[in-house]
DNA sequence: CGGCTGTACTG
DNA sequence: CAGTAC
DNA sequence: GCCG
């Protein structure tokens, strides 16, 4: 049972600010403690005894390293000292994203870190994983060898690393960490080349020329020295008063980010609001209150009102003193503050709880944890996904399925439902911004990494004995194209079924349609996923027991259809099915996946048929020189077959893995591949497009993050493409859609008409 | 070698 | 698209 | 920078 302070009677308990701001009584809860352990600590707290527990027993941590948790830092402040120059100057640094975030990871650790290292052998407790790595251990190596770290020292005071941590935060100390003040390296660089160097230059630009900022720039400047005061734990009740005052009675609002983890006094404040109805329109009413009151004092981002949409945010500034009259021995409130509104409907305030409430390293560890377990996790739902490279090369999603349902049918109330949806402890709130969570999350993965595929995936009813001696002769084909790495081994399976006539009997062989009777998934390494028999609702009119030994008493033991079909759905979405004239199967199992994804055996151009025929009996024999179906057939046989069928050609027919777009997307997308595919000649050799690849790769070079990402993706698919670019209309080609309508694109629409010298002489 | 969170705003 | 925020 |  949650905690659920109301307004009359938390006001009066908690002492009395004074506070009276009739007209913004709040109808809405407010979900806080104005003294000691907040509601959300609470639910952390008890939830995490057991895990926890457990995952420090695993470390080799003694109760004493428990204790000391949370309140350290200084254990080992010099060489958290040396780490934080290193990080502070490849935070200046744009072209250093990911050893920005690898130091950022190992400070947030030493400034947790229970136990002072003092030798080699602590970097062994799993605590200590991110010191661990090459380059860094060695430098703590150093450290403890010498007492400091050369690097740093070297770095420490490096004139453009001061100067452009100067400008990301308007000279403000202690910058960082809080709230973003829209100048990041990009523009930081730009501004130091240009010759900004010094605060006071900093503030004779911004004062001599009104267009130097932009707008949230501005507000960041201009309110720098409010914003970076902290904020005490009574101000931000009183401010998430003031915003339950403005939404519905039945909503609920949360204070997230460091309050909930109780501290003190906070940088920011982060509301969470859950209510019923149109999300953005509630939103924009609420602000548009607060903006009449003058409580709102500035705007950095304001989510369009666009109905239905799934949340409504708002980020700026504020401040209570137009509320709260200045009253002797009060606070007068008059400093503005930041503040961020986010409003969610209630089947996602779990998943808001989660994100805001955790900070942004455990965000990307378990969102990345629910990626590699064919999820994609955001603050708006979990689906299920697969990921991997496209035809182009880009690593991306390949598929995504619509917001999943909580299998536990409590509909997601809790963030220990999503936890344990992903098979993973309850990670408590403590835990989720200090490096401690994110250290149990990775060795979560490695454990889930090693563990053999998910038996619990495979549902096998006994069928026919058959199917394991049939199979053996597959079994011992030998060896095996080697299993690539990922999607080539992991989003592939194969399917097989055995259909019984039902309906009029008119001419004899069978009935006039086809009826699911057995059904076979296997894996891409020939294990079975699926093997059932399946219960037909109508009589059976013909067995067709020549070729399916099925008989009445077999589908008896069979599962209903529509279990069957789930069964199916569930191995099957999302990956390539492999299988000979699939089209029969979908049409019976009233399920039709995207094109791309399918691989029919009985269509393969690199599977010439012989003098047999291309029934999969005759592919198996000429290709794969084995007998199959010798007799009746077997589902399970039969996908087998088709399954080493593909992989005997897979690398000259599926090199790459499909393209696919979002479930409502996918159709049309498929569509346009198959056109494009069809439009385009047979593979001719490729590099027609040389000059223009070579401009992308010289933008590529002097490029970093996404842009170069960007580049590289554009150059090479200039270079792969079978035929010359001639006229501007080819851009509109699908496979060129990874050009965008961005600057490649202008580019390339300049290098046609004037040519590629012309176009780089320019630049 | 190449991936490293997911969503959404402003300019 | 690039830059930035959370 | 780290990891597989």
């Amino acid at each position: 049972m949650r905690h659920v302070v109301g307004l009359g009677e938390g006001r009066g308990g908690a002492g009395g600010g004074g506070a009276s701001f009739s007209g913004f009584l709040s109808p809405a809860k407010v979900e806080h403690s104005t003294l000691g352990e907040s509601p959300a600590m609470k639910r952390a707290r008890v939830a995490a005894t057991g895990p926890k527990a457990e995952f420090f027993d695993d470390a080799g941590l003694d109760d004493g390293d428990v204790a000391l948790a949370g309140k350290v830092g200084s254990l080992n402040g010099e060489l958290l000292a040396e780490f934080e120059s290193l990080l502070a100057f490849y935070a200046s640094k744009k072209t250093e994203p990911w050893r920005e975030r690898q130091y950022r990871k190992i400070v947030a650790v030493l400034k947790n870190l229970p136990f002072r290292i003092t030798c080699l052998e602590d970097l062994n407790r799993p605590q200590c994983a991110v010191l661990n790595g090459g380059h860094t251990r060695t430098r703590v190596e150093e450290f403890l060898r010498r007492g400091k770290i050369q690097l740093a020292q070297n770095l420490q005071n490096d004139p453009r690393t001061v100067a452009i941590s100067m400008l990301m935060n308007f000279g403000v100390q202690g910058g960082k960490g809080k709230y973003g003040s829209y100048v990041g390296t990009s523009t930081a660089e730009k501004w130091y080349d240009s010759g900004i160097t010094t605060l006071p230059q900093l503030q004779h630009r911004i004062e001599s020329d009104p267009t130097f900022l932009t707008h949230n720039q501005r507000v960041m400047w201009d309110f720098r020295s409010d914003f970076s005061q902290r904020v005490p734990r009574r101000e931000v009740e009183l401010i998430a008063d003031v915003i339950a005052g403005v939404f519905p009675s039945s909503s609920v609002v949360e204070v997230m980010g460091s309050y909930s983890r109780g501290a003190p006094d906070c940088g920011d404040i982060d509301l969470l609001v859950t209510c019923h109805g149109d999300v953005g329109r509630r939103c924009s009413e609420a602000v548009e209150a607060l903006t009449k009151a003058q409580f709102i004092t500035a705007t950095l981002r304001d989510s369009h009102h666009a109905p239905g949409a799934h949340s409504g945010q708002w980020m700026g500034g504020c401040r209570l003193a137009s509320l709260v009259p200045a009253r002797p021995g009060f606070a007068d409130y008059t400093l503005h503050r930041r503040l961020d509104i986010k409003v969610y409907p209630p089947k996602f305030r779990a998943f808001a709880q989660l994100y805001f409430g955790s900070g942004q390293e455990f965000n990307r560890a378990i969102r990345l944890f629910a990626t590699r377990q064919g999820y994609t996790l955001s603050d708006q739902g979990l689906r299920r996904a697969t990921r991997g490279k496209n035809e182009k090369g880009e690593y991306g999603t390949l598929w995504e399925g619509p917001l999943l349902e909580d299998p536990s049918g409590c509909n997601w109330t809790t963030e220990a439902s999503i936890f344990e949806f992903l098979g993973l402890p309850f990670i408590p709130l403590e835990d989720r911004d200090n490096g401690i969570g994110v250290a149990r999350l990775e060795a979560m993965a490695r454990a889930q990494a090693t563990k053999p595929a998910a038996e619990e995936d495979c549902f096998i009813v006994p069928t026919d004995p058959r199917s394991v001696v049939a199979a053996a002769n597959l079994q011992r084909l030998a060896p095996l194209p080697s299993l690539a790495e990922g999607w080539r081994s992991n989003g592939i399976v194969a399917l097989d079924c055995e259909f019984v006539g039902v309906g009029r009997n008119t001419s004899g062989i069978g009935g006039e349609r086809n009826a699911l009777a057995r059904a076979s998934v296997v894996s891409y390494s020939g294990d079975v996923l699926l093997d059932t028999f399946v219960k037909v609702e109508e009589p059976v009119t013909d067995f067709r027991i020549h070729v399916t030994g099925l008989t009445q008493a077999n589908l008896d033991q069979g599962i209903s259809f529509q279990e069957a079909r789930d069964h199916v759905i569930r191995l099957l979405e999302g990956r390539v099915v492999v299988g000979h004239s699939l089209a029969h199967d979908f049409k019976v199992l009233n399920y039709h996946p995207p094109a791309v994804l399918l691989r029919d055996t009985s269509s393969c151009p690199h599977l010439r048929p012989g003098d047999k025929g291309k029934s999969l009996k005759a592919l198996s024999e000429q290709h794969l020189g084995v007998k199959i179906q010798d007799g009746t057939h077997c589902s399970v046989e039969d996908a087998r077959a088709a399954l080493y069928l593909y992989r005997s050609v897979q690398d000259l027919w599926d090199p790459t893995p499909p393209v696919l777009g979002t479930s409502a997307k996918a159709e049309a997308l498929d569509k346009h591949l198959t056109e494009a595919a069809e439009n385009m000649a047979a593979p001719v050799a490729t590099g027609h497009n040389e000059p223009l690849a070579q401009h992308f790769d010289r933008l590529a070079a002097r490029s970093h993050h996404y842009a170069k990402d960007h580049y590289v993706r554009v150059s090479r698919t200039l270079r792969s493409l079978p035929y010359h670019l001639q006229s501007p209309k080819d851009l509109l080609r699908p496979e060129l859609r990874c050009v965008g309508r961005g600057k490649a694109h202008a580019d390339i629409v300049r290098m046609l008409h004037e040519g590629v010298n012309e176009v780089n002489k320019g630049a």
